[in-house]
RNA sequence: GCCGCAUUCGUCUAGGGGCCUAGGACGCCGCCCUCUCACGGCGGUAACACCGGUUCGAAUCCGGUAUGCGGUACCA
């Protein structure tokens, strides 16, 4: 995987990884963790911790590594250098203006794109001569000039391209750092890899990497391009489509075996209708042949509601537990009462399809309810609110026991009594007890306050419409 | 420009010649579950890009067009 410059993790990123470690979990082999990292603006330390805890949340463990292509640099210089001297590879003289140059003529010539290797037939005196002149290089693979190169896309099926198009790329730069291109194979050879799952983005670089292996003498790996992941417009998705890094998505609450279910079905599908698995019948039922070509747009909608299906799956215990995580990690006011949080989650773990949703859900029962300004109005608008509330509050007086059960009699008796649908009678008590209109069960909501704190927000809100019931006349 | 890949409901997808008057899921819209929302149930909305060809028969095979995406970097 590339460490990310910017420090956060792309969902096409872990998908990606997802899928390579599904195929080997599934076929017993192994996983290689290796930080592509070449680039310098992505090699820091930051990103390559940032990526391993990422990782280890999601689940996502591996066999073999961290390797990291920056602390392998010597490797790949005295194989670029191996290849210069049998003549597979070249330096490069020209510099950005005389290469940008060389662009714009062909463009104008309707020409493909690529280097004309120019430099490619050097003497090993012109070499000397630029090297005397301290001039720096590059150095460029000399590709094949004729005929094609295929494969069998384990995903795509025949793909051939024309060799005279490829151009001799760089695959080591003036810097001494590789190039993808030549620290991608070389290492998959050193490491056995014998499978290559990876985005459609890379599709056009095969043969360039092939001619790697070619030159290398080895044998060629398994290629799967993987389709891409697109923004609701259709374009890659990147931050303009709002959220697209893990770390936004475990932040609002969306546990890993969610994520990790909505992006396997992104390019992949178990049947026609298997929608809802764990992690562990996805490693059971994954095969590379049935992911499908085209690329998929992201729709956290449908994420959302995945998280919800998964939330709802876990045992109540485990809920709980992932819930007091959760606030802790994010530093919630309400995590320092685990115990009460232990309370509230059974009356939400059906209705929450995040856990970032929790707060603003059952806050009311952590301190003083927040009035929602549009619920309250909803109140004020209703002419039977004032006599709902008295009735209620006289109905909970008189309860018992202080449970679910006789609550919800005594409100029953309430609504019988006054003659009115329990719905309408109800709303204003939901709205004085949880500040909201919508909000777990209104009988645990009342349970889990107590019957003080209960009665005082329900003569708060009489107090609040400003009117007691007896008061209340039509004018 | 050149090369490559792709194209089924708004979205994710099933489908690999007759099982398709195209199935499932998200979303959306109704109704039900005599507490809202959610959950659940029931019902509904909505798609084979286009044009040719092959065939008794095409969403499925072939060709072309269009569109989208990717590559064409001393990014990966």
């Amino acid at each position: 995987m590339p460490p990310s410059p910017t420090g956060s993790f792309h969902v096409g990123t872990v998908r990606t990884m997802f899928f390579n470690w599904l195929y080997a979990r599934h076929t017993g082999g192994r996983v290689v963790l290796r930080f592509e990292d070449t680039d310098r603006a992505r090699s820091t330390e930051d990103a390559i911790a940032q990526a391993e805890d990422v990782l280890n949340w999601l689940g996502i463990d591996w066999d073999d590594g961290p390797h990291r292509q920056t602390q392998r640099l010597d490797l790949y210089a005295k194989a670029a250098a191996d290849l210069v001297e049998r003549g597979a590879a070249y330096p490069c003289y020209c510099t950005t203006e005389e290469l940008a140059a060389e662009r714009e003529r062909r463009r104008a010539a309707g020409l493909p794109l690529v280097y004309s290797g120019r430099c490619r037939g050097l003497s090993a005196d012109e070499r000397a001569e630029r090297e005397a002149a301290g001039l720096a290089s590059v150095i460029r693979l000399a590709m094949p000039t004729e005929g094609t190169t295929a494969i069998t896309d384990v995903v795509r099926g025949h793909v051939e391209w024309e060799n005279a198009l490829q151009g001799d790329h760089v695959i080591f730069r003036s810097d001494g750092t590789p190039t993808y291109l030549f620290a991608n194979p070389f290492d998959d050879i050193a490491m056995g890899v014998t499978h290559v799952i990876r985005g459609e983005d890379l599709l056009s670089s095969t043969p360039r990497q092939l001619a790697v292996y070619a030159a290398l003498a080895a044998e060629p790996p398994t290629y799967a391009h993987l389709p891409m992941v697109l923004g609701t417009d259709r374009k890659k998705l990147s931050k303009r489509h709002g959220a697209v890094s893990v770390e936004e998505f475990r932040d609002r609450g969306v546990i890993a075996p969610a994520l990790l279910n909505y992006l396997a079905l992104v390019g992949w599908s178990y049947d026609d209708h298997t929608t809802v698995m764990s992690v562990d019948e996805l490693k059971e039922r994954f095969s590379l042949e049935r992911v499908n070509a085209s690329p998929g747009v992201f729709d956290a909608e449908k994420l959302e509601w995945l998280n919800g299906e998964h939330l709802r799956a876990l045992p109540p215990e485990e809920f709980t537990a992932i819930l007091q995580g959760y606030l802790k990690d994010r530093g919630s006011p309400l995590a320092a009462r685990p115990e009460r949080i232990a309370e509230v989650a059974p009356i939400v773990q059906e209705k929450l399809r995040t856990l970032g949703q929790f707060e603003g859900f059952a806050g009311f029962l952590f301190g003083p309810a927040e009035i929602d300004p549009d619920a309250w109005a909803r109140v004020e608008a209703d002419s039977a609110a004032a006599r709902s509330l008295a009735a209620a509050r006289d109905a909970l007086a008189g309860v018992g026991e202080w449970r679910a059960e006789p609550i919800q009699a005594a409100l029953a008796a309430a609504c019988e009594r006054e003659g009115l649908k329990p719905r309408v009678l109800y709303m204003p008590v939901r709205v004085a007890i949880t500040g909201r209109t919508v909000a777990p069960g209104l009988y645990e909501s009342l349970e889990l306050l107590g019957r003080e704190e209960s009665l005082a927000r329900i003569d708060a809100a009489l107090g609040r419409l400003g009117a007691p019931a007896s008061s209340c006349k039509p004018r």
